[in-house]
DNA sequence: GGAAAATCAGCAAACGTTTGCGCAAACGTT
DNA sequence: AACGTTTGCGCAAACGTTTGCTGATTTTCC
């Protein structure tokens, strides 16, 4: 059986199709028992109005986009979670795209969003992702877009951020503060600018502190088991006392390799990490980690990027929200 | 500036919106040189379709719809990565809408991928659902739906799913071989379908040893730290030799509660579960999984899914495909 | 009792495409 | 020279809605 239209119920009902449109939205115009009994008809028929022709009438399509360079274990879930929760309240719907961390997927979807007319894009950059022309279209046809998380400098487009430098800066100090000499970083993909400004903090920390003959090696590494190896590689080599982990991938990594070496944390070496939360606490020990939280960022990023579509006409300056950070002590460290 | 239509190009090219339409896709009837020509000015123009319009007028959204009850962390990422990198190589793009295991919202996302005429639907029901009758409009209306993971007795639906009863048997036999005598079984939503066949599992391997005199008991609980609870308040009274994990979530907290009480594994207590296949790798010591990977569903569901899409007039049996698993044997098991 | 106002419904255009059909000119064949 | 075929393009309907306008009744008010 063909889906039943709003001319299928005008023919039905013998009146016009405008007849039924405004009665099945209570437009006052039609008269209350005729509205009713073009309801009760339309509920028969198991009427639903064909939002392609809605949308394309209204020029709206309600779809918000979100392009990620890949669906990462820890982080993106919650993320997608929050922006979620938050747009499907107000009505829209999520179009994900997955760029594999290339450009020229990020550019393909840049430009599936634009053709679906997509009201609002919500977009975390690629590593290889080094300019937003690709963004200029859409820029001209007024659709909002929020960047997530990695942004690149001046962008010139909205972003909600979490301060990497200060972040990792903040847990390499508390490393110092709590007593290690002779610190470990690892560190994620050195193309993304995560992980450049995340390494930035570390340094900036080591530095600030060389007075007291503070020492910072750094690694660069893929992911949970290569971080595993790299430690258990270098460990010997560098002898730190403290490993200051960027990810939740690395984190794991980190713990296993230094407990396959029985390296007693956090007597004989203290770990900090930046974390979404779970994993620092299933670990044993449980590890010091400073509080990002993805369900936040994708809450905050939605919102956000909703008031911008709500608000054509307001101030057109981009802004930058950041994120709420906290650093939670657990007894990995000293 | 507003976004470039056929008709612009039409108008400045002098010609019929056909012949834009028809030039634009390489039609042989429109000539050579004025093909180019079309093609040039929409290139200027930064011309795209406007899809809106073309769904409607093909009445066809390249839409594929995903809904899940909730973005769990460990199975929903790579569940996704896996449907999207088929989909989206097929042309498909993925709309995501999350039920918050409530059957309401459920109900409503079937309807909005309804209205939103999506030419193919994948759901993982919520643990509130307990029949499919929300799915009769889209039957109706041809459009192919598959079950992933989680699914109903005779849904009447193709679906995808690793046979959990067999899985939770498999694991469970598994430590009864290596010597366990008593067992604690530790499960999610008691109300989930997953969850009863994976207990379901559990029993049957109990019950086929109970000459042996093999001992089983299970408790519910919500999540890793209800797990984690749980673990340490029944430990004492039930003194169990091994602990079987229906989940990653479960894993977690049932390794956690051990290491804090000082148990050993497995010498005082063997672990294994049924996950994904990262978590237990990282953890200390590994523990011993049924290898079940959301990679590989995502990618079959989406790949069947879309056979089912081009193949309207084939056979209309529904299939159910069985997810492959495997034994990965780690030192948390004798 | 007559004019103004309120009520109710239909007409038709518009959103941006795709596509079956028609038609003229050009070409090739007897 | 007459006819059939090909080439190249335009016309207009269709996809399913929404909405400004118009028009016909009925009601209200003085």
């Amino acid at each position: 059986m063909k889906r039943a239209t709003i001319k299928d119920i005008a023919n039905i009902a013998g009146v016009n199709i405008s007849t039924v449109s405004r009665a099945l939205k209570d437009h006052p115009d039609i008269g209350l028992e005729l509205r009713n009994k073009i309801k009760r008809l339309a509920e028969e028929l198991h009427y639903h109005p064909n939002l392609m022709a809605v949308q394309l009438r209204k020029q709206k399509s309600n779809l918000i986009g979100l392009i990620i360079p890949e669906a990462y274990m820890f982080f993106f879930p919650s993320v997608i979670k929050g922006i979620s929760d938050v747009i499907q309240e107000y009505g829209y719907k999520l179009l994900v795209l997955q760029s594999g961390e290339k450009l020229e997927r990020e550019i393909e979807n840049v430009r599936i969003c634009y053709e679906n007319g997509v009201d609002g894009l919500l977009m975390t950059l690629t590593n290889k992702t080094v300019n937003l022309h690709h963004l200029d279209e859409l820029r001209e046809a007024d659709v909002p877009v929020v960047l997530l998380d990695k942004v690149l400098k001046d962008s010139g487009f909205d972003e909600v951020i979490i301060e990497d430098e200060k972040a990792a800066q903040i847990c390499t100090e508390y490393l110092i503060k709590t007593g290690c000499k002779n610190i470990l970083g690892i560190f994620g993909n050195a193309n993304l600018m995560i992980t450049t400004k995340r390494l930035s903090g570390f340094l900036k920390a080591v530095d600030a502190y060389k007075h007291e003959n503070i020492l910072g090696h750094y690694k660069f590494v893929e992911d949970t088991f290569t971080a595993w190896h790299t430690v258990e590689q270098y460990f010997e080599a560098e002898q730190p006392d403290a490993i200051f982990a960027m990810s939740d991938e690395i984190i794991a990594g980190v713990i296993a390799a230094l407990k396959k070496m029985k390296v007693a944390i956090p007597d004989k070496c203290s770990v900090i990490g930046i974390s979404d939360g779970y994993l620092p606490q299933i670990l044993d020990p449980q590890v010091t980690y400073l509080h990002h939280d993805g369900y936040t960022l994708g809450k905050m990023a939605a919102i956000h990027l909703i008031q911008k579509m709500n608000n054509k006409f307001g101030i057109t300056e981009h802004e930058c929200l950041v994120l709420p950070t906290e650093l939670i002590i657990k007894n990995s460290t000293r």
